[in-house]
DNA sequence: TATAGGATTGACGTAAACGTAAAAGGTGCG
DNA sequence: CGCACCTTTTACGTTTACGTCAATCCTATA
């Protein structure tokens, strides 16, 4: 009877009303899995993010949080605030087509990903000016360790 | 007897101990000469990044202050943090070679550009990431709208 | 029983670069 | 004189996503 697969870091066995092939995680298994840590997964809680069951105060993830982790970890990735992603989660419900959810998403997609492309423009931008002065910077130098015996000084 | 050129906004008018052709220009003209906020420049000098001279309380820049605003300018657009361009600064000076100043620059310089074809990788990475989640948002709106009728709800 | 290893909540700290009052003083103009 | 305009200093507020204690609790194991 274990809470998780065998052979990974699992220290306490309660016993859980595991009724099915439920899987509980306890919040280390679960960072673990995902690589944040503990402070992430209580702040994302906090935010409204996820919402783990409790075996007291105890917190039991279950594939349906880890679905949401992964999507949270997505939209981290590309760029959007937690608060947006809480937006759109918000917005799922299991009942429907979640249309008005698509939409959304792909909204606020379309801003993020022109967002993304101006930032690579203000990047590119930053590249080259600072190219340019590494340039600049070298040739005084050079200007400074080869011209000063061929000075007027010497 | 002007302060600034003839034309610009200049309400005050003391009496400046312009000795020769020394510009003075005071806060105001400064933040709209370079598009910055009164805010920014008193906190750049309480940052120690400016120092410009004083006619009792009031700050007075002259083109030294503008020489480095405007690395600090460019210092910001490349990247740089306030505390690596005051670094690179305080190691000017003017009876100098500056080869340490240019050395350091040069380092930091190199530095920050990893750091930005890091970053630019990783939006690259997101803007990929992003299209695809995108196309993928996109199908299923096509599904919820073209397949209803199709299905064996009808 | 002592110890080690998780887990909990609470709450202040951090980074960067200013924004935004607040309260006050100087100046020229009509 | 009074208003408009510019300037000053002081100091708290903002943003985002956690980091880092701190104090406490629970449990299994040697």
């Amino acid at each position: 009877m274990k809470l998780v697969s065998p052979g990974e870091a699992a220290a306490n066995t309660n016993d859980i009303p595991a009724e099915a092939g439920e899987e509980f995680v306890r919040i280390g298994e679960m960072a673990k899995k995902y690589g944040v840590t503990l402070r992430t997964l209580r702040f994302y809680e906090d935010k409204g993010l996820l919402n783990p069951h409790r075996d007291g105060s105890t917190r039991l993830y279950t594939r349906r949080d880890k679905a949401r982790l992964k999507l949270i970890l997505l939209g981290r990735k590309v760029g959007f605030s937690l608060r947006d992603v809480k937006q759109m989660m918000d917005l799922y419900d299991p009942t429907g087509t979640n249309t008005k959810q698509l939409r959304l998403a792909l909204d606020k997609s379309e801003k993020q990903l022109a967002r993304l492309q101006k930032q690579r423009a203000l990047i590119d931008d930053a590249i080259n000016e600072l190219s340019n002065s590494m340039s600049v910077v070298r040739q005084m130098l050079v200007e400074r360790t080869t011209a000063p015996q061929a000075s007027a000084a010497g």
